[in-house]
DNA sequence: CCAGAGTTTGAGCAAATGCCCAACCAGTGA
DNA sequence: TCACTGGTTGGGCATTTGCTCAAACTCTGG
């Protein structure tokens, strides 16, 4: 009772650790830290909600290994991972995050430096939340689209500040807004010095991580605010499929080229890249954009969940 | 439906996973798998119990840091890790692995090959469970000393095998036994090649895990019937404060020599090593053992937990 | 085919947990 | 000083979970 005043973090966290790691109840972990057992059980709540403690899990279940081989040899990948899933409407950004933030740990456990080039997205964001500190420190991260809507105000998914900030490695944040009001204006932004100095980094990725969006009324890119209903029709008439880092691809993976798209400012994946380029997505509704940046060979990695990839074996 | 047969522990890793990274209830598992509830409740707990589920904990509190830092300072060390601590009779050797672990993993990310040599006992054998597969192959592993007990049976914690398993890293044996029958038969076992080769081993790890030993009634050389009482009180009758991959010490941490000792066959750890060793211990039984550890200097790099380390201090 | 030992299964129950809600407390503006 | 607002605290209760126990089942040897 000598501590003189433990920040809530710390109360939280160690009220984690006292019911995660050693197992005591929440009335156990209430009377050792001398507080009441509901404000044990918020602590408890709260470490969880703070995202301080991760589970894992070891096994590969043998179905999901099967599915891995299947969509290498498929889609001609590089690598796959599926990981079990979960029943429907249980949020699948969720799921992918502990395969994807493992699979990026083991880039970070490189001892040459590397460039990660990142996108946005729900699901990037939650691989962020998903990594833990490892001490290499000599990497660079590039983010390959900004977060930034037209009226200048961020969206939530700011995956390479967080990265930056967990990881305390040299980023390079992308400044273009997502999208600009005229096609004079982007053509400005893009031949700012900075700016192109982050394409160069993007252009030289040893490995990039993406999301895949899909194009409809659900598409990231529309209800964030970013394209107007208006665009996203437009975007559809052209024969949108599917979205990869603010590029607009059809159904066979190509970039489509409209009015909106001219807008959209970000770094554009070329098709059957070399080196990793890693796409995290699953869900029903992205299927149809998985094919197609699959068959683009935009991506040649992905991790999805079991069911996603017996979908898109079919 | 269509799955043939998912082998028991595929299930145990799935319903692990709806329960512990899903968020399901187990209720909801059990309809999920079509099994009763009380077998997903099952399938859960096996999960946890064959290991397949890791729990860490990612913040880092203020008070371990400081102490982290005060015995470093005190003790001269290379590294301190400090874990909260746990009630009183919960298992310390449980509550000191992750963080143990954590710091392996960090070696094993290494990318040129390492020596990296273990000890064994419950601590260690506790961080070998908690050790998470990592790529790197290109290590070695190298035990500092057996577990065979003079009537040819293993006791249980075999950690070198546990982590050569995990790890998939090749992995040097101590073979001879902890304990011969007669000072002759001892130098008999250290003369043959293997054995030499691996002390070479062991003296070019490059880093060095090890458990502390306490001797008393309590010790694990005793407990595990490696030693006999009056052998144990031989030692205790030389100024016996410790023993450290089976060397016992003294309270300045000097290697004592008795008739006992000399039957005790492991590779001995020099003071004063340049490449880390690091010692993982807790609680107050270990504790006159750890300070001869740390006062001739035997190890550089400890892990311990909060109230050990306060209690070193003092 | 049967008896017996060992294992697995699900019902029932007590303990543990999550959550709602009313009471309380600190800070703010009148 | 007092009323008000936003946030925190602990009581109470429904749900969830861990565990025990007896029944069922499997494997083996006669």
């Amino acid at each position: 009772m000598a501590e003189p005043d433990p920040t809530p973090q710390d109360e939280a966290a160690r009220a984690g650790w006292l019911y995660y790691v050693g197992g005591l109840t929440q009335d156990q972990v209430a009377a050792e830290l001398g507080v009441s057992r509901q404000r044990a059980q918020r602590l408890v709540a709260k470490a969880m909600a703070d995202g301080l403690v991760h589970v894992r899990l070891e096994h590969k279940i043998s179905a999901c290994l099967d599915l891995e081989a299947a969509l290498v040899r498929r889609f001609d990948l590089q690598l796959a991972r599926v990981v079990p899933a979960l029943p429907e409407g249980v949020d699948t950004a969720h799921a992918t995050a502990p395969a994807a933030a493992q699979l990026l740990e083991r880039y970070l456990a490189e001892a040459e430096p590397l460039i990660i080039a990142f996108g946005t997205g729900r699901a990037l964001s939650a691989m962020a939340s998903e990594v833990m500190r490892t001490p290499h420190a000599q990497h660079r991260i590039v983010s390959l689209i900004s977060n930034i809507a037209p009226d200048g105000s961020a969206s939530f998914y700011d995956v390479i500040m967080r990265m930056a900030d967990k990881l305390q490695l040299p980023h390079y944040p992308m400044l273009v807004p997502v999208i600009t009001d005229t096609a004079a204006e982007r053509a400005l932004f893009n031949a700012l010095r900075p700016v192109q100095a982050v394409m160069q980094l993007a252009e030289q990725a040893d490995v990039t991580f993406v999301g895949i969006g899909q194009i409809n009324e659900e598409a990231p890119l529309f209800k964030d605010g970013f394209i107007t209903r208006a665009q996203l029709d437009d975007l559809l008439a052209a024969g949108a499929a599917g979205e990869i880092v603010g590029g607009v691809i059809d159904a066979e993976g190509r970039y489509i080229d409209t009015e909106t798209t001219r807008l959209i400012g970000s770094f554009r994946i070329p098709a059957g890249r070399e080196k990793p380029v890693i796409g995290i997505a699953a869900g029903k509704s992205k299927l149809q954009a998985m094919q197609a940046a699959l068959k683009g060979r935009l991506i040649n990695g992905l991790v999805t969940d079991e069911s996603t990839a017996r979908a898109l074996l079919d």
